[in-house]
RNA sequence: GGGCAGUUACCGAAGCGGCCAAACGGGUCAGACUGUAAAUCUGAUGGCUUACGCCUUCCGUGGUUCAAAUCCACGACUGCCCA
């Protein structure tokens, strides 16, 4: 994979990866020399989402320039818990789900960078920080900071501002076990650099410190900007239905879609990041973009290559052909079965008796508010959608009433859509 | 431990005995316009019902009243001030 090494802080600022940088020498240093560099990763959920990908595709950018990546997997720091970000103090995770999350995480943040040809490092924390005695750390770490040097990093100092939450001794405590985790890694491994976003800059910095008056060693950070939802909300993580990686909780179609409906600008700036594809052709594809906006060029190449690199080139491209199918220029009726039934693989689908389907007047309800395919809630919901057009069978709005036969495609098959991008496909069994 | 203030729908926030399923804003969903965009405009946003309407809500539990989100008591939680 490695072609030849290149200065990382270069390699980074080119995609747009880089925020602030602790020492501009790394630049330097890191054109002559491998460096190792880690990145932590909060073990909240079973799997990384569409936000959570990111450090993980700001390591397999270093790796391409030459360097070597490592990835921590907060098992430890998980039990703390990170203040920064936050305006409330956040409830104490369980310490079964944190080993098991822990565990699913490292093994996709592996996986995923194997698949792109890269051979990572995938750690832990509970393996160090969990057998540390009180005594011993305040001791060997507590006594390298002094409070008032804490109080003044941001992630504290906002919570300390914040008469309503106020800080945890414990969330208070966090930064100190990053800062522990950084010195071990570089003392045991050789990690000389700690990636994060950029409301990582105050731990990273602080595992800096103890790593220079505990050893007087020497190390960097360097972290990425915040990537934000247009919304301003934290991408990829929108109100309640994230875009996770586990293809069993977010359909790879879905997930392709996910970046599809990214607008201009954004769909633009993600190339950079969320694709490894060499930087001149992502220069040629934004200014294609900008040039045609009305063809997507930006969104669906970058739908296609995170699709790609996250499920595989088969499942990016099943996805492709279903969404060229579904919002192409065709109707659903002229579609055979068979196509349909490829095209709706990953699509959510029941299957239901004919009898179900065609004559009860309650069917297009009942089908539109089948729990399993997720398109509505309630009946109440299903009056409205319906009041307001937003129902569609083969993508034909739907007027209420019973179902008729010939409303079926084959005979066998029936395409309902809620609003413009809510698909999902009734397979009807005789009977 | 003492004093004061607060707890309303997804979030913020009105309401202070009946006209309250509860103003308004944000969010979300849908429709129109578009390019599976943005902006804009329109509508919807507790549940059940084609509908009249019915049912369950305003921290919890009891109470006052013909009638309570609104008054009273106790409890829980939160914030501010004093110790």
């Amino acid at each position: 994979m490695t072609t030849g090494r290149r200065d990382l802080v270069a390699a980074l600022r080119e995609r747009g990866l880089v925020h602030q940088v602790t020492d501009e020498g790394l630049g330097a240093l890191s054109a002559g020399e491998e460096i190792r560099a880690y990145n932590g990763f909060d073990p909240t959920a079973p799997s990384l989402h569409a936000g959570s990908l990111y450090p993980v595709m700001v390591m397999a950018h270093l790796a391409r320039a030459g360097h070597r990546p490592v990835a921590l997997v907060g098992g430890g720091t998980g039990l703390i818990g990170d203040p920064g970000g936050r305006d409330s103090e956040r409830p104490l995770m369980d310490a079964d789900l944190a080993r098991e999350n822990a565990r699913a995480m490292g093994r996709q943040i592996g996986g995923l960078l194997r698949n792109a040809g890269i051979e990572a490092e995938v750690l832990d924390n509970r393996d160090w920080l969990e057998g540390i005695r009180l005594v011993d750390f305040l001791r060997d770490i507590g006594k390298h900071f002094t409070v008032n040097w804490m109080m003044a990093k941001d992630s504290v100092r906002t919570r300390l501002e914040d008469r309503e939450g106020g800080i945890s001794f414990t969330e208070f405590s966090y930064m100190l076990l990053q800062a522990y985790d950084f010195w071990r890694l570089w003392k045991d491994r050789g990690c000389r650099l700690q990636t994060g976003a950029s409301d990582q800059w105050g731990n990273i910095t602080a595992g800096i410190e103890l790593i220079r008056r505990r050893s007087g060693g020497e190390a960097f950070g360097l972290t990425c900007p915040l990537l934000l939802a247009p919304d301003g909300r934290k991408f990829g993580k929108s109100a309640g239905n994230a875009v996770w990686l586990d293809p069993a909780l977010t359909s790879p179609y879905r997930f392709y879609q996910f970046w599809m409906n990214q607008e201009d600008g954004q769909a633009a700036a993600l190339l950079g990041p969320y694709t490894l594809l060499p930087l001149e052709e992502v220069a040629a594809l934004r200014a294609e973009a900008a040039a045609a906006p009305e063809r997507r060029i930006a969104q669906r190449r970058l739908a296609a290559e995170a699709t790609a690199f996250v499920h595989g080139r088969d499942a990016a491209a099943r996805a492709e052909r279903a969404s060229r199918v579904l919002f192409g220029e065709g109707s659903i009726r002229d579609l055979d079965a068979a196509t349909l039934e490829e095209v709706f693989a990953e699509v959510p689908g029941i299957e239901r008796p004919f009898s179900a389907v065609v004559g009860p007047p309650t069917a297009l309800r009942d089908l539109f508010t089948d729990p399993a395919l997720g398109l509505l809630q309630s009946s109440g919901e299903f009056r409205r959608a319906l009041e307001q057009g937003a129902l569609y069978l083969n993508g034909e709005r739907a007027a209420g009433g019973a179902i008729p036969a010939e409303a079926l495609v084959e005979g066998r098959l029936l395409v309902l859509r809620r609003g413009k991008k809510d698909y999902a496909l009734v397979r009807v069994t005789a009977g």
